[in-house]
DNA sequence: TCAAATTTAGTCAAGTTTGACTAAAAATCA
DNA sequence: TGATTTTTAGTCAAACTTGACTAAATTTGA
């Protein structure tokens, strides 16, 4: 489950249609090559693969205005229930080990996307598998605690519980914030933050 | 400048001379197939990879006692004053945008193989660099503030913040255990972690 | 007006990562 | 003992990522 997919997806998915270039510089826009895979080769094979895959479609090949010919894609039916699938995914999940920041910044960049509630429910998830993680790494420290493990290591596992509770924190002022009504969320707005345009097709 | 590397270089340097599997096994120990990518064919390739740089040397081929050959690799001088450099700077490097996560744990992993006048200084660094993010983060957060940017990307710059102060304050307690005299370092003992065997060759 | 620079759109080879798979030896156990 | 499982050591194709590069159109500016 990647990052790149689910950035392209919700950039296309907020035009409407939309060529790779489009989306890649959508993507620049939200220094999104910087903090995840989203150059040029990244962008364009997820763009033919998801293609390949059936969860986006080729609209058209205008011979390009400038440059070589654009290809224009839109995301299928089952692109959208695609997307859905992933966005929650990427809020929800929490693994310790992977490195969140890709995955889930991917997932906050497209979050007014999803209604408000469902956004709640979902960061409320996540704020659940946090806390458990939390509880887990207590118990590592305090019980079996004294065992192999050189004590710098020790340390690492400090940091890392560190920044969970941090990451805690602000899931629920955000959880608070949105409860609250702030932000504009998919179902206030049919201009939210990367909602697809009216569908005059 | 990738983890596997470091991670790799690490492993063969604290066997002194090792196989692709023991470093294999010994990352899988540090759970570095879960936080970095230690998968097999990552940790053969970069062990191929940097035998072609001469960083490493073929030490022998044993027809394995059990299975296939074992390629036994050693580090070669250069290959350990490379350690030293990417050693360093993984511990130094806090891109704000890169997951440090992965590159910043595998140095941690390492960290009792530097001097501990070296490791303070190294982690100092970092403390540095992430202070001066920091401000960088607030300035922006403050000055221009309100310009085109979605209010949800704010609350994601929050967390980036968050994140970074908790770093912060974790490297400095680390820094004032290390000045302490906490944990074994290289110049401690022969015997401190990851620090290769008594080279009788 | 015409050369140089920039923007547009995408390709491609090289490099890296994944993880299922092979194949042989050793351990287990009925 | 003989069959099954586990451990050992590594390979390999498929997938993904990188980023320099092409090539055409448009803009800039002397």
């Amino acid at each position: 489950m990647s990052a790149t997919r689910l950035l392209v997806l919700g950039a296309v998915r907020m035009y409407g249609k939309a060529h790779g270039y489009q989306v890649r510089r959508e993507l620049q826009t939200w220094s999104a090559d910087r903090w995840a895979k989203a150059q040029p080769g990244s962008i364009y094979h997820a763009l033919k693969k998801m293609a390949a895959e059936g969860l986006l479609e080729v609209v058209d090949t205008e011979p390009g205005k400038a440059g070589p010919d654009r290809t224009g894609y839109r995301l299928t039916s089952e692109g959208e229930t695609h997307y859905q699938v992933l966005l929650s995914q990427a809020v929800v999940e929490a693994d310790p080990w992977q490195p969140q920041t890709e995955l889930f910044f991917a997932g906050m960049s497209l979050l007014p996307t999803m209604p408000r509630k469902q956004a709640i429910s979902a960061l409320r998830q996540r704020v659940t598998t946090l806390r458990a993680q939390r509880s887990n790494w207590h118990q590592h420290l305090e019980s079996s605690e004294g065992w192999g493990e050189p004590p710098h290591v020790f340390e690492m596992y400090r940091l890392w519980g560190g920044q969970v509770h941090t990451a805690i924190e602000w899931t629920e002022q955000l959880i608070d914030k949105l409860a609250a009504g702030e932000f504009v969320m998919a179902d206030d707005s049919a201009a939210a933050f990367g909602a697809p345009p009216s569908n005059h097709d």
